[in-house]
DNA sequence: TTGTTTTGGACATTATAACATACAAATAAA
DNA sequence: TTTATTTGTATGTTATAATGTCCAAAACAA
């Protein structure tokens, strides 16, 4: 028996009793049978890929959240814990929020541009998009021959699986919000 | 067959050669023999759980980039073209970026509330998380019976699938950065 | 061009997933 | 308390996943 067994057969059951449900009625729901439910559950199964697919849609519920491990519900992250990057000097600083996850494939970051800071990025793995959100200042960024000039409350989503720049184009500090999304 | 055995053929067969794998290599490399390997790509059978999961390993790639669909480059959004969304009279409002697209699972805001602002948000859906940045000012959350008071640089992240409120508990403007994941 | 090696897939066999049925235990209703 | 219903699990059967073996075709090397 292999542990993904046993995360898939705890999830199934928490999952089944925190909704009251009965193996019959899952059974119903997702046309998969009572029996291999509860062989799911009791971890005596490894099921295939259509079935597993089948319990959750008829659950209505997402396939990873059958065989994720779960996470607490709740996480602060205070500014005095972030660990800054700095990069250009100091002039060009990353405040990482909530790092990058399995289950979740995107990361969160805060990112402050001093005056004639900038910085060049190398590429990200392949697919990789950013998006980001103006929130002080003014920014361009270089992505595939082409710059984009953005302006306080402006927002672009753009391709990071290539070199990219970005460049405070204002004269005071720009700042910016950064989800990075890694869809491999 | 299931169309997710054919996403899972088209997936597995896409990596492989875009890695340069044989079959006898992919099925060195996971433990599956090669014979499965190929009834996998061609879409002939629905592998197990532990199957997938041990071709995943094999490959050191994520499970979910052997059943999740691709997409194209960049895309800009003004504040000028945003849809702004005002709730209490105004005092919160809401500045979409990104919407909801089925294969990235998030979407991006941008929110400020006036001093005295506040708004109270029903349950989204089954294991909705939110992912906030405070970027000015000072936000009260509440959420599950209990309180979080974040300043300008704090992050949270908590499961939104349950009644929150958002309060501006400070007497400036506040300005937040908001990422919602819905893993269904 | 010929010879060798690699590759993908057909086919047969083995292992196990998935199902149907039966039944004891637990729960609910009278 | 008794009766009825629901629930979870054991068991046997069927369907299919997964493997090993073989071979023609493709690719590579001399």
């Amino acid at each position: 028996m292999e542990e993904i067994q046993l995360i898939l057969a705890k999830n199934l059951k928490a999952i089944r009793e925190k909704e009251k449900l009965s193996l019959e009625k899952v059974s119903q729901l997702s046309g998969v049978s009572k029996t291999m439910i509860g062989q799911i559950e009791r971890g005596e199964s490894s099921p295939t890929l259509t079935t597993i697919w089948k319990i959750a849609n008829g659950l209505k519920i997402s396939f990873t959240s059958l065989i994720n491990s779960p996470q607490p519900d709740t996480k602060v992250v205070l500014k005095s814990e972030i660990q800054v990057l700095s990069e250009d000097n100091g002039r060009y600083r990353v405040y990482p929020s909530f790092h990058f996850q399995e289950d979740r494939r995107f990361e969160v970051y805060s990112v402050e541009i001093e005056s004639e800071g900038a910085l060049s990025s190398d590429s990200h793995r392949e697919g990789t998009e950013e998006f980001i959100t103006v929130f002080d200042g003014e920014v361009t960024i270089s992505v595939s021959d082409s710059s984009y000039i953005l302006k306080s409350g402006d927002s672009i989503r753009f391709k990071a699986d290539r070199p990219h720049t970005y460049c405070n184009s204002g004269d005071t500090l720009t700042r910016l919000s950064m989800t990075m999304y890694y869809p491999t």
